[in-house]
DNA sequence: TTAAATTTTCACCAAATTTTCATAATTATA
DNA sequence: TATAATTATGAAAATTTGGTGAAAATTTAA
């Protein structure tokens, strides 16, 4: 989850920052709007943490600008005493506010709501193609209609191929999505998750091709 | 869908009344539980977004009051600080609570989640499945039509589980749907819960699949 | 208050999964 | 073709995970 915080105080930027790090996610800083459009250009952000008073850009100029090209969930910070009414002007589209001085752990409750919320919309998909089906709900995997037993790596990994398909993904793309950033193993041990993966998917193997010197990819005609 | 607030901050009434309107709901506005009252007999509300801190008659008495001829959805607002009235709203019946400063979106997704709730309660009181019959009403679990004892808690696991069939569910989600978003107890307790629950159903308890590393998930094959 | 019921914690064990590693196989290139 | 680099594979070791029973803690009911 990479969360992006934006705010002129460097005291808050940190103090939400180390609670972010702690929860696991990945934080990026912008101390205006006009840093923060930088980030979202550059990174992919997952939900915004964002000042109302600010220099250069403020929040609001900001948020406008982010709903025109993105739509990235945003919890609004505002210092007890600003104007509500501004506030809800344009609250619609926001996801949640906190009002300085706010406690760091309500931060992290609402920012895990809200990440839950935004994941359950997207939950309810079976993938299909050829005789493989893939049941994300329910984290099954059929074969020509018939369940295969298989591990949570694969599943995960096997999860990772299908939404990035044709694409030449890199040993350290798939320990950082499936394992985590902070994974310090082997990346050999990647190869042995593929085999495995590769004999569950049965005649269905070779859409998982080796791309010498680089990782992997799964091969996808349709779509 | 008629919605009712009752809230004395004419600010909190105007931007419930914002969201709601742009849901395309119906919203009716009193400032104390006075006034609520007035509008019950009026209209035909559907459901109720209601303060609990007001002037003239609080939100308790106001909730007693219309307990007493209605029987509407209630949706409690509480300030920070009123954790026994929260807890006390709860064990009489109220739906849902949210502490203010509260997010506008959540409180949609509140009101749209009870609404769906009690549609769907009206409609399928008893859930049948194979020699599984569960009486959400009456809170009885048949099995091949005996009925066998069952704890609160194992029950409503159970419930959960079958409003969510083929679905892998984390431990973390049973915790917050069936203990409440502040619980901070230890996961494994899951474990024994599910491992009496798995008891009480007797042969149907391989219908509770374990989903390694994630959870469990309530096997369904029918609808 | 006491007793009973329920919930929670916890530690051990077994089983499933993950990781490591040595060796074989394959591929690219000089 | 020989060599180096890279990947595939099988098997063993290490780790993680879940099932379970029993005891402790808590809640509920009498």
């Amino acid at each position: 989850m990479n969360v992006l915080i934006i705010d002129d105080e460097e005291l808050i930027r940190n103090v939400v920052k180390e609670y972010c790090l702690n929860e696991g996610y990945t934080v990026y800083e912008a101390s205006d709007g006009i840093e923060g459009l930088d980030v979202l250009e550059k990174e992919n952000i997952d939900i915004i943490v964002l000042d109302i008073m600010m220099p250069k850009m403020d929040g609001y100029t900001f948020f406008q600008k982010m709903k025109e090209k993105y739509n990235i969930p945003t919890i609004v910070l505002s210092a007890r005493g600003e104007e509500y009414d501004k506030l809800f002007g344009f609250s619609i589209g926001i996801d949640d506010y906190l009002t300085k001085p706010f406690s760091p752990k309500e931060l992290i409750a609402r920012i895990k709501a809200i990440l839950k919320r935004s994941n359950n919309n997207n939950l309810e998909e079976i993938y299909t193609y050829k005789g493989i089906k893939v049941d994300f709900k329910g984290r099954v995997l059929y074969i020509d209609d018939k369940i295969v037993d298989i591990t949570p790596k694969e599943f995960d990994i096997l999860a990772y191929f299908i939404k990035n398909p044709n694409t030449a993904i890199t040993r350290d793309q798939i320990l950082n999505k499936v394992w985590g950033y902070d994974y310090f193993g082997d990346e050999r041990t990647i190869d042995t998750h593929i085999k495995i993966l590769r004999n569950s998917m049965g005649k269905y193997r070779d859409l998982i091709v080796t791309v010498r010197s680089i990782g992997y990819k799964f091969i996808c005609d349709e779509k």
